[in-house]
RNA sequence: GGCGGCGUAGCCAAGUGGAUAAGGCAGAGGUCUGCAAAACCUUUAUUCAGCGGUUCGAAUCCGCUCGCCGCCUCCA
């Protein structure tokens, strides 16, 4: 009589929960690998969470960099952000959204203008030079340009523009030709840091100017002083603050609110705060609706910064490694994580890559040895392999979609070149079947390496690229001649001569390895 | 002092509530090889800094302790 009522009862809910549960492994169970629903997910900064990406204009996403203040040559650090981005960038694109990149240039600064006055040249002057400087940094660690690659210089009418929308709002207050912002006015203030004002205010550190109202009070427009660079402004002679810059070109060339607004952690504070109070104070709309911040490169577990002196530049570490190794290095931690510099991280990283191109080199000769009509027995069992693939294409991006796991995607690429070696070590394998698949192979492994970035070059250019960046003293031609001699040997069966000739190029650096199919080399690390 | 984060094998590094704790390097044994190398196979964390708690179930959530780091000043 009573039944329509309906009493929670813990028992029934245990019970249904269970259900619930049991259903969903049946799901998978019965569809193991078939079409997950792709939900790309990405941590906030500011909500500190994992969160389910969506555009806001469907199918479309705008992006903003924080680029770097061109008053000296990049570091590793830079580098981490902008090959992290990079591959954020490629990521959405490979999900066929269209992705409108903008990594700026802030190329007017207090350290700019310092540089310009210790070298005795123009503020524009270094700024153009170590823009250049970045440019061939960044095109050697396959980088790609932004769509708009914005600088502060350019945008001096929008800054005004917005300086003086946020005095008639009352955001923002002149002194003797300095704009400031009011954080009073701006109740927000401190949640993207998470931090209030008060605390911030008690904090020792905080600077202070007798002008402000507030010690936090930070500066929008900037009265220059004689020689230095200026443009002319309502409030006098001056130039950009820093921070503004990146409100203008953000607005102008994306939207007062836009997607994803991304930079290395030490900007969260105060960089991308006073970003956000500006430009939302000024618009009355949201900015950023994503932000992501990379971690820093450590070395000896500490940060590496321009302060402690402790950086190494990109030039530098390129003089040793290979472009391909810094990069596989860097993407080898999750981006939020530390990632600690050092020889021997580095050396992993070109190992690992080793590892691939050498198995990238079996599967090349296979393709073209079979092709030349050899290895076609018949029989055996291939299908395997290409489940292995399937596999691996949705490992992948489930490891990309969870907030750009480009660890867990690399280890899941070595799961699936295990395969290929597997397969390869099969004697029984059909030569026709076998090379349709190990194509295919090699082909998704190209393809989601491009995501990253890596894995796209011959095997043959890789031991090249590592022969040049170790500085090996023989020539190609010459490995090349002593292999023959070697092998002439070999064939009289004179094993001391062979030994001997190995043991001379291994003492340049010089590695060999005979395999079935013929002798190769590599460079020794 | 405030805020944030980290501690997983000898090393690097995923995993952040449920199915055997990915992957790489190094180590041990084996297959292959003239010998090697590479590759493959087997093996290497009964346990996730420590201690409590929540839960049917915790490396994962909560609390405390220890250790390390970052931001609060220019920084990617």
């Amino acid at each position: 009589m009573l039944n329509h009522i309906h009493l929670p009862d813990p028992v029934e809910e245990r019970f249904n929960a269970l259900e619930e549960e049991l259903r969903e492994l049946k799901n998978r169970i019965r569809y193991p690998q078939t079409e997950r629903e792709s939900t790309l997910k990405i941590y906030n900064t500011f909500t500190g969470k994992k969160e389910e990406f969506i555009p806001i204009k469907p199918g479309e996403v705008g992006i903003y960099v924080c680029g770097v203040t061109v008053y000296d040559f990049c570091h590793l650090g830079h580098a981490r952000g902008a090959v992290i981005f990079d591959v954020v960038r490629r990521y959405l694109e490979s999900k066929g959204l269209k992705v409108r990149y903008i990594r700026n240039f802030t190329d007017i600064d207090d350290k700019i203008i310092d540089r310009a006055k210790k070298e005795g040249t123009t503020a524009e002057a270094v700024a153009k030079k170590f823009t250049d400087e970045y440019y061939k940094d960044m095109d050697r660690l396959g980088v790609e340009r932004a769509d708009v690659e914005p600088k502060a210089t350019d945008h001096i009418d929008e800054i005004i523009e917005i300086v003086e929308g946020l005095i008639e709002k009352g955001y923002a207050y002149e002194i003797e030709g300095d704009v400031f912002f009011d954080i009073s006015k701006f109740g927000r203030y401190g949640k993207l840091s998470k931090r209030n004002t008060d605390e911030m205010i008690a904090g020792v550190r905080v600077e202070v100017n007798e002008r402000k109202r507030d010690p936090l009070d930070f500066v929008l427009w900037k009265a220059s002083k004689e020689r230095e660079p200026s443009w002319s402004s309502p409030w006098g002679p001056g130039r950009p603050g820093w921070h503004i810059e990146c409100s203008a070109m953000s607005m102008k060339h994306l939207a007062e609110t836009f997607d994803i607004h991304a930079g290395g952690k030490d900007l969260i504070f105060p960089h991308h705060e006073n970003e956000i109070a500006q430009s939302e104070a000024y618009t009355g709309k949201p900015f950023a609706k994503l932000w992501m911040h990379n971690g820093f490169v450590n070395i000896n577990q500490e940060k590496m910064s321009k302060s402690l002196g402790n950086f190494f530049t990109i030039k530098e570490i390129l003089n040793v490694y290979d472009p391909e190794v810094v990069r596989f290095f860097l993407l080898s931690t999750h981006y939020r994580s530390p990632i600690d510099f050092s020889d021997r991280n580095l050396e992993e990283a070109e190992g690992a890559l080793n590892r691939f191109y050498t198995t990238m080199e079996r599967v090349d000769r296979f393709l073209t040895e079979s092709a030349a009509g050899k290895g076609d027995e018949s029989g055996g069992e291939s299908s395997w392999l290409s489940d292995e693939i399937n596999l691996f294409k949705n490992r992948f991006e489930e490891a990309m979609d969870d907030d750009f796991n480009t660890a867990q995607s690399l280890g899941h690429i070595f799961e699936l070149l295990r395969s290929i070696n597997r397969f390869l070590d099969k004697k029984e394998v059909i030569a026709e079947e076998g090379r349709a698949i190990l194509k295919l192979a090699s082909d998704t492994l190209k393809e989601k390496g491009k995501i990253l970035s890596l894995f796209q070059r011959d095997s043959k250019e890789w031991v090249k690229a590592v022969k040049k960046v170790k500085g090996t003293t023989f020539s190609e031609e010459e490995i090349q001649k002593k292999i023959g001699e070697r092998n002439e040997a070999r064939d009289n069966k004179d094993w001391k001569k062979a030994d001997m000739i190995r043991k001379e190029l291994e003492k340049h650096g010089i590695l060999l390895e005979d395999r079935p199919e013929g002798t190769v080399w590599k460079v020794k690390r």
